[in-house]
This record gives C-alpha cells, sequence and structure tokens, in this order.
DNA sequence: GCCGTTTTCGGCCCGACTGTTTTCAGTCG
C-alpha cells in the first residue's frame, strides 16, 4: 500500500513550492492530490491497475502520472527538480509558527540559514535585524515559535482534550451568562488528534464572559484578552479561544470554525455559483445577510440539509448532501454491549465484578470479559488453567448480577507463527474469541498479513482486536496489506474492531470506511482497562461515524440473541469445507 | 495542476490580525 508515501511525496513538492513561491493553486493541487492519496481507503496500486486513477477528485491527468511514474520507477522527476537545492530541514523551519516561507526565503537567501539551530542562533544575535519587515516583535515570534516547534509536534489525542473543553464550558455557564456555546473546529469533528481548540458563544455581555474565561482555574496564563475573543494557556498546555459572537451570526461562525478547510473551501465554491458569499458573519447576497443565526439555514441557502460535523472533511458529504442521500450514523445509545473488557485476572485495574457492574451503568445488555492469553506474559494472560478457574468465577457472577448477559471471552493473541494461542477446543468453549497481535509487531508485510489472515479463517475466531496495531501520534501501523485483511473478513463473516481507546481508535476512520464499502461487520468496543475506561465508546463512535458507519453494520448494536445468532453463523461461515468433513466423519 | 451551472481557458474561498509600514505584505485559520 504506497498511498502514504506517495501523498508524504506530494506533499513535500507543495512545500517546495510554496518555498520557492511558485503558484498557489499548484500548491493547492498538489495539497489536494497529497490528501485524496491518504483519504482513499483502496491500494492506490489497484486503482492505478484499474485505470482508475484520474476518477479520484484531484487526481488529473498530471498527478495521475506521476503516481504512474512512482509505482513503475520508484520515482519521480518532478519531486527530484522540485526539492533540488531545498535541504529537508529547511522544509523543517516551515513548521514554525509565525514564520512563513516568503519570510524563510529571505533568511536563507541572504543569511544561508538551512536548520533550526542555524535560525535560533542568528535571531540571538541579532543577525535577523537587518532584513526587510523584520522588526523585534517579529523575531521575537520566531523565537516563540522555535520553543512551540521543539516542544513536540503540537497536536494532542482528542481523549485527553475532550474533557477539558467540556469541563471550561460547563465552569463557563456557572460563572456567566451564556446563550449557545459549542467546541469548534476539530474537537467538534471528533478528530483522533487536536491542535488547538476554539469555543463559541452567544451571551448578552460579551466582554464579561470573556473575563470569567481568562480567569478560570483552568488558565496557565493569558495570551489575549478583548471584549469578543479571549484566548488562554491550560495547565494541560492546551491553547483554548474563546469567541463571543453575534446571535444572528452564530450559526455562521460555528460552520466556519468548525470547518474542515476543505469542507469550507467546497462549501464557498458552491456559493459563489449560486451568486453568494458565505463567510464568520453570515451568508451574503450583495450586501444582504440572507442567513447565519444557525447552521442549518447556512446549509439551506445552498439547498442543502445540514451536514453533521463528523462528516465535514470533503469526503463526498456535500455530493451526498446535495442528492439528500447522506448517510444514517450509528450513534451511542444503539450500543447494547461492551465486547472487549479486561479484568485483573489479566493486565485490567478492576474486578470482573466491577467492571460488569460498570457496563450495566452504562445500560448495556452484554459485557464481554476478554482478558488476555498466556502468551501475554507481562499483561498476566491466562493460561488454559485459569481460564476455567475464570469460567466458574463468571458462573457465580451471572447468578449474582441480574440484568446484564456476561459473555465469558478472551483477548487471544495471535503468535508470531500465525498460530492461535489456545487451540480449537478452548476457543469453542468461549462466547466469543478476540485475536489480535501484541508481539513480533515487525514482521514484514508478507508474513503479518498471512498471520492475521489464519486467524481469521480458524471458525473459533469472530473479531480481529485492534487490527492495525497503530497508536495515535505514535507507533505506525503494522506493515499489514489492509485491503486483504478487510477481503478476508467479509468473506469470513469475521469482524473488525474499531477500539474506542483514545490512543488507538483503531480501525481508523479511512478502514472502517474501506470496511464499510466492502461488506465486512464491525464491533465498536472499548477494551478497558478501569470501569472509568468504558466512557471511552464515544471515541470509538466518532470513527464510526468519521467512516458513515451506520448501525446496521456494527454488531454490538444487535440485541443479544441476534448477536448470539451471528457468533454460531461464524463458525459455520469460516470454514465450511472442514465442518463438513467433520460432520462426515461424525456420521460414519 | 485541476476542473467545468464562467466547460478546454481562465479561474481557483475569505477575512482578520500583526507588524511593519505610511498603504500593505505576510501569516493564519
Amino acid at each position: 500500500m504506497k498511498n502514504r508515501e506517495i501523498s508524504l511525496i506530494f506533499e513535500h513538492i507543495a512545500q517546495c513550492l510554496e518555498f520557492r513561491g511558485e503558484s498557489t493553486f499548484r500548491q493547492n493541487a498538489y495539497r489536494r492530490a497529497a490528501r485524496a492519496l491518504t483519504d482513499l481507503a483502496e491500494d492506490v496500486e489497484e486503482v492505478y491497475a484499474r485505470g482508475d486513477l484520474e476518477n479520484v477528485a484531484g487526481i488529473g491527468a498530471g498527478m495521475a502520472s506521476k503516481i504512474a511514474e512512482y509505482l513503475e520507477t520508484g520515482k519521480i522527476q518532478r519531486y527530484e527538480e522540485a526539492r533540488k537545492g531545498i535541504p529537508d530541514t529547511l522544509i523543517e523551519l516551515m513548521k514554525i509558527p509565525g514564520l512563513g516561507p516568503k519570510t524563510l526565503r529571505i533568511i536563507h537567501d541572504r543569511l544561508g540559514i538551512e536548520n533550526i539551530d542555524q535560525l535560533e542562533a542568528a535571531a540571538r544575535e541579532g543577525r535577523l535585524d537587518d532584513l526587510p519587515r523584520l522588526g523585534g516583535k517579529s523575531i521575537e515570534n520566531i523565537l516563540r515559535g522555535i520553543q512551540l516547534v521543539r516542544a513536540g509536534s503540537g497536536r494532542i489525542l482528542l481523549g485527553n482534550v475532550l474533557p477539558v473543553v467540556e469541563s471550561i464550558i460547563s465552569a463557563l455557564r456557572e460563572k456567566t451568562t451564556l446563550g449557545d456555546c459549542l467546541p469548534a473546529g476539530s474537537v467538534r469533528r471528533m478528530r483522533e488528534s487536536v491542535g488547538d481548540i476554539d469555543i463559541l458563544a452567544t451571551a448578552p455581555d460579551g466582554r464579561s464572559v470573556i473575563e470569567a474565561f481568562t480567569s478560570l482555574p483552568h488558565v496557565h496564563s493569558v495570551l489575549a484578552k478583548g471584549d469578543t475573543k479571549g484566548s488562554i494557556i491550560t495547565g494541560e498546555g492546551l491553547q483554548v479561544d474563546l469567541r463571543v459572537v453575534a446571535a444572528e451570526s452564530y450559526g455562521a461562525a460555528l460552520q466556519y470554525f468548525t470547518g474542515s478547510k476543505d469542507h469550507n473551501v467546497h462549501l464557498r465554491e458552491i456559493a459563489r455559483k449560486h451568486g453568494l458569499k458565505i463567510n464568520e458573519y453570515g451568508v451574503f447576497r450583495g450586501d444582504k445577510r440572507i442567513a447565519g443565526a444557525t447552521e442549518e439555514e447556512v446549509y439551506a441557502t445552498l439547498d442543502l440539509p445540514w451536514i453533521p460535523p463528523v462528516l465535514r472533511e470533503n469526503r463526498g458529504e456535500i455530493e451526498a448532501a446535495a442528492r439528500n442521500r447522506l448517510p444514517r450514523l450509528v450513534r451511542q445509545q444503539e450500543i447494547r454491549g461492551d465486547l472487549h473488557v479486561h479484568s485483573d485476572w489479566s493486565d485490567g485495574h478492576a474486578s470482573m465484578e466491577e467492571m460488569i457492574r460498570a457496563a450495566k451503568n452504562m445500560g448495556y445488555q452484554y459485557v464481554a470479559i476478554s482478558d488476555h492469553s498466556s502468551a501475554a506474559t507481562i499483561a498476566k494472560g491466562l493460561d488454559v488453567t485459569r481460564l476455567h478457574r475464570q469460567a466458574a468465577e463468571i458462573e457465580k457472577l451471572r447468578s449474582r448480577i441480574s440484568g446484564i448477559e456476561i459473555l465469558h471471552a478472551t483477548e487471544m493473541d495471535i503468535r508470531p507463527d500465525a498460530t492461535c494461542d489456545f487451540p480449537d477446543d478452548i476457543m469453542a468453549g468461549l462466547d466469543l474469541v478476540i485475536a489480535s497481535v501484541h508481539s513480533a509487531m515487525k514482521q514484514d508485510e508478507a508474513t503479518m498479513t498471512r498471520r492475521v489472515l489464519a486467524a481469521m479463517e480458524n471458525p473459533n475466531v469472530h473479531v480481529i482486536g485492534h487490527p492495525t496495531g497503530r497508536l495515535v501520534g505514535g507507533r505506525g501501523a503494522l506493515r499489514l496489506n489492509m485491503e486483504a485483511v478487510i477481503h478476508k473478513a467479509a468473506e469470513t463473516g469475521t469482524a473488525l474492531e474499531i477500539n474506542s481507546q483514545p490512543a488507538r481508535l483503531d480501525l481508523d476512520d479511512v478502514n472502517a470506511r474501506r470496511a464499510l464499502d466492502l461488506g465486512a461487520m464491525l464491533i465498536i468496543d472499548t477494551d478497558s482497562h478501569h470501569p472509568n475506561q468504558l466512557q471511552n465508546m464515544r471515541f470509538g463512535i466518532a470513527v464510526a461515524q468519521r467512516a458513515w458507519v451506520g448501525p446496521e453494520n456494527v454488531l454490538n448494536t444487535r440485541d443479544i440473541r441476534s448477536f448470539r445468532q451471528w457468533l454460531a453463523n461464524k463458525q459455520k461461515k469460516a470454514a465450511p469445507r472442514k465442518r463438513r468433513r467433520k460432520a462426515a466423519a461424525a456420521s460414519v
């Protein structure tokens, strides 16, 4: 799967063009193509083989021929030209906030600066002072930007951000008179990680709200404080901006600040064709405002229904809305059970009973206790003997806890040699088997793919847990042919997990969308190790929604009877020949 | 470099803020 590789090259070309000051439209074309490739769940090589590259929005003849060139030769001539004389370390400097391509180019051309250390030294030694348009404040800004870049990528897990945002909004509601108030930006779109946070509000008295905001206990430092906008850094190091807007502009502002940028650009192009102009204050025909108080009326001016924020990534949602074909998205209240829950029998931090009661409090009909198998030694994985003892313990809990069905499950290792960590008869005795890769994670693609496919072919394996093994902003995905995995999942009736842990979110939205397209079933669960973590379900739900997934594709929206039916069917579907042979043998 | 309700050429989203300037370039979201 070379989608990511080529996408990075296109992005790099765009950066080089930007540095050289070439046409912004051409830069944007490369960026759009880069984006199209990361959003393309299908393997670009297959699209190429079919001759369909130019049917992908954002990819025209030029991009298609460059992709073809890369797939055939491993190189792109245009890329080599674009980056000539521009070291990668120089491109890295474009990440410094406040330092754009124009200024960077002057700094590079006049002083020969090529990396962050040289830049910092030059700024401190006053060598930037004589350059045009660079005064004391600009240089101060650059130095601050350098610190920010050094401090890290700046994107934080949604799971860490959302609780802070919610706590800020509820504190504001307590202390001031607020009308509407919502987080905008990538928080509202529920992206897996977030840069900074925008909150929008209406209020009778903006100044007092900003005043209250900048004196919240969350505040570490105040960056700006005016009548309508305040900006703070929290103790967690998050930048939070609060804007108070007029009620008549609230919808337009919310739409505008929610983004995504690509979604908004597309929307404004359509507006222009309708003779309208959209900005953060409203929708205008000439000077006349025709909408703006609610998002619904903003979309309505373009003859579109309201589009859920989770879909606003310019991945076809605007076209779907225009045809009135927006998907019906799965909702958290439709989830009937959590199927991936650990207890202190392995590496969980609470007893089975605590976890089960917490699941019952979530309103679930069923819960699966799925502790690790013995190969996961660090996680105190269970061997067969302990598994049997656990089964007996669960039987007791079933009689003690009413109102929730308890499934005895396992999160079983798929061993490096592609065998399962439990024998077939042991798996067959469990209610549910989730098979996951936890070891030998650096295997090559062919080996790793064979390993996961083999697990799916086992009729006793129901689910593949955190299929790609990636960690958000951290460890990359396993080298795995996901296209083959998803096809096999559909073929064998094996479900793929959307793991709701904020650091995993695995499958991600792109893979989950592909699973939907290819007819593979999904399970959304939390992989909880503590009762509190059952609340993470909403992050998995968000991934599914971002992937356009509806309830019919999520197995744990089914009631327990229908879910058990699926469990039984999986065993028939996965290996019909083997089972027939077995049945024949038995009848002899 | 892409693309078509301005359709094979000529457009390409929009506005605010900052800091540097005397009317605006650069950067950001």
